[in-house]
DNA sequence: CATGAATGAGGGTTCATTCAT
DNA sequence: CATGAATGAACCCTCATTCAT
C-alpha cells in the first residue's frame, strides 16, 4: 500500500475511534460506569455493539481511553490558561469556567472518571495488569493535571496572592472538590446552572474561605 | 405469646437487621453499590444470600436502609454538636471531627451513598415507586443534614463570625464538598490518613480560603 | 393418656387438618396449583408456612389431600343422587347442579385438579414413589367418581333412556367435560353464572346433541 | 447491504424464530407452561438458553408467540374446511379431523394453552402491560376461532341441519370441551389413540347427544 | 471492517423445605 | 404444636465478550 493510502487509513481509524468517545462521554457523562451498556455507546456512535470491539478490546479500554482523551484535552486547554497573563484571580476564573464550558451538557463525564478512579482502587491491580498502558497514562494525566492546579497556586504564592499555611497540593485538591461540587448539583438538577454566577461565588470562597473575623 | 416475649423477640429481630447493614456497611463502603454482590454482604452477615430477604426486600432496600441508618446516626451526633456552645471554629472542627471519626474506617460509604444519589437521579423515578418509604426518607434525610450545615453557617453570620457574600446554603455544600475531598483521598489510598492534619487544613482553607491579599 | 384425651386431640388434629385444607382449597381453585405458594395457603389458614408441615408431607401433599377430601365428598354426593329414584333426566339434572353447587364459589379446584392430573402424568412416577397412599387414593377416587357416572348411564340404558352406540365410558367423559367447559367459562368471567340455565342448555344438548336431523 | 442480503438474512432469522417455536411447542406440550425450563426449550432447539432472548423478550413472549402461531396455523385449517362445501356433519368431522391431526403427538399444547388462558386471567392486566401486542393478538386469534366454530353451526341450523334450542356460541364451547377431553385422555395416555373412532363417537354424540327418548 | 447472532458467567430473586426455639 | 428464621436449589434474565459470515 502506497504510504498515502496508510495515512489516510490511519485518519479514518481514529475518526471512527473518536467517533466511538464521542457516544461513550455522552453515555457515560449520563449514566455512570456500571449503568451504561456496550449497546448503548454503540447505538449512539451509529455502530453495532460487536463493532466496538474493532477499536477498543473491552469497555474499560473504552472507558480509559475516553478519559485519557478528555484529561488530555484538558490538560491542554488548563496549561494555556495557567501559563497566560494576568492576576492568580484571572487565571483561576478562566481556568474554573474553561472546565465549565469546555464540555457542554457532558459535564457528568468528571463525576464518572472521579467515581470510577475512587471505587476501583481494589481493582486497580487488575485494570493495570489488562491495560497496562492505559491504566499508567490515566494515572500520569490525573497527576498532570493535578501538577498544574499546583503550580497555579505556587506561581501565585510566589507573587504574594495567596497566603495560606495549607499546601498547595491540599489546596488544589480543594479546588477541584469545589467543582465536583458544583457538577454533582447540576448532574443532580438534571442541567447546567448558571455558569457565571457559580464560578463568582466559588472564587469568593476560594480566595476569602468563609471570611471568618480574625 | 407474653408481652415480654414479643419484645424480646423484636430485639433480636432488630439486632439481625443492623448486623445485615453493618455487613453492608462494610461491603458497600469498599465496592460501592454495582460491584457489591448480596453474596458478599451475606458472607459478612454470616448469613446465606436468601436469609438477606428476610430483612430487606431487594439490594436497594438494603442501600436504602442502610443510606437511612447511617444518615440518622450522623444527623444526630451533627444536632449535637451544631447546638452545643462555642465559637463557630470551635463547632465546625468538631462537626468534620465527627464524621471522620464516627464510621471509622467505612469512610467510604459516604462516597458510595453520594454517587448513588448522583448516578441514580435517572432512576429515581423508579426508585420511588418501589421504595416509595424509603426513597422519601433518604431524601429527607439528606435534605435535614444539609439544612444543619446550613443552620451551622446561619447562625455563625448572625454571630458576625461569617462575612462572606456567598449564599449559606452553597457555603455549606462547599465544605461537605472539602470533606469528600479528604474521603476520596483516603478511599484511594486504602487508609485514613491523619484526621487532625486534615482538619487543621480544611478549617484553615473554610475560614480564609487561600488568604488571597484583598 | 386416658382414651377421651386421645380421642380429643385427634379430633382437635381433624379439625386443624381441614381448616388448611379449606385455606388449600381457596387458594389452588384461584391460582392453580403452580402459582399457589404455600405461604397463601397457611396465611388463608390462620397458619404459619411452618405449620403446614405438622400437618402435611409437602405441596403435594395438602394438594392431594385436598383433592381425595372433595372426591370423598363429591362421591357420596354422586352416588347418593345416582341411587336416588327418578328418570335419568332427572338425576343427571340433579348430579350437575350438585357439582356446580356443592363447592359454590371454589369450583374452580376441579380445573386445578383436572390440570394436575393431566399436565402432572409425566412426574406421576415421581409422586407416585413420594405419595404412593395419596396418589393410589386419588386414582382410586377419580376411577369411582367417573364409574358413578358410568353406571348412571349403564342404568339409564337398561331403562331405555340411553340409545347412544357410544360407549357408556366415553359418554360419561364427554359428561365431564361439558360440565369443566362451564367452569372453565366461570373462572375465566369471574365468577359463577347462571347455574339453572346452564344446566338446562346442557341437558338439551347431553339429551340430543345439536339435534341434527337424522 | 443488498436487498436480496436483507432478505436472506430475515429468512434465516425466520427459520430460527421457528425452530424455537418448534422446541417450545414440544416442551410446552409435554410439560406444561410452569414446569418448562427455558433451558429445555433452548437445549431442544439447539441453543443456549442466553440465545433465546436474541429472538424473544422473556417466556411468556415465547409461550405468546408459540400461542399465536399454532393459533393461526389451527384458523387458516379451520377456515379453509369450514368454507368447504359439503353437509354439515361431512365438515365437522373435517374440522376434529384436522385438530387431531394437524399437530402430531404435540397435541397437548391445546391443554396447555387453556390452561394458560384459564390460571392467568388473574395476571392478564400484568400480561397486557408487558406484552401488550401479544397478548391481544392472542385473544383475538382465540376469539376467531371461537367464530369459525359458531358460523359453522350457524350456517348448519339455516340449512337445518342443527336443530337446538342452545344457543350457536354454547354450543360450539360445548363442542371445543369435547375435543379437549379427548386430548387431555391422550395426554394421560401418553400417547394418541385411535382418531378415527374417537371422531365418530364425538359426532355421534354431537349430533345425537345420548339419544335420549323424547 | 461490520455485524447479527451465540454464549459463559454470573446476579438477583423466589420458594419449598428444614431447623431451632 | 407453632413459628420466625435460615437456606439450598433453582430459575429467569442480563451483559460483556466472542464468533462466523
Amino acid at each position: 500500500m502506497s504510504d498515502a493510502r496508510v495515512k489516510k487509513e490511519k485518519a479514518i481509524r481514529e475518526t471512527k475511534t473518536n467517533l466511538i468517545l464521542d457516544a461513550a462521554l455522552k453515555v457515560f457523562s449520563n449514566r455512570g460506569f456500571h449503568d451504561t451498556r456496550l449497546e448503548d455507546i454503540a447505538a449512539a456512535a451509529g455502530f453495532s455493539k460487536a463493532s466496538l470491539y474493532n477499536y477498543y478490546e473491552d469497555k474499560e479500554d473504552i472507558f480509559l481511553s475516553l478519559a485519557i482523551r478528555e484529561y488530555i484535552r484538558l490538560s491542554g486547554i488548563l496549561k494555556e490558561i495557567i501559563e497566560s497573563e494576568g492576576s492568580f484571580e484571572e487565571r483561576l476564573r478562566k481556568l474554573i469556567g474553561a472546565i465549565f464550558k469546555v464540555f457542554g451538557s457532558h459535564f457528568g463525564i468528571f463525576l464518572t472518571i472521579s467515581n470510577f478512579r475512587t471505587v476501583n482502587v481494589l481493582n486497580l491491580e487488575r485494570l493495570s495488569v489488562h491495560h497496562e498502558k492505559r491504566a499508567s497514562m490515566f494515572k500520569n494525566l490525573h497527576d498532570k493535571i493535578s501538577d498544574l492546579f499546583v503550580s497555579l497556586i505556587a506561581t501565585a504564592r510566589k507573587n504574594g496572592e495567596v497566603n495560606s499555611s495549607v499546601d498547595d497540593k491540599i489546596l488544589s485538591r480543594y479546588i477541584a472538590a469545589l467543582i465536583r461540587s458544583v457538577l454533582m448539583d447540576w448532574k443532580i438538577a438534571g442541567n447546567m446552572g448558571n455558569t457565571e454566577e457559580e464560578i463568582e461565588q466559588m472564587i469568593q470562597f476560594i480566595k476569602n474561605g468563609l471570611g471568618t473575623r480574625q
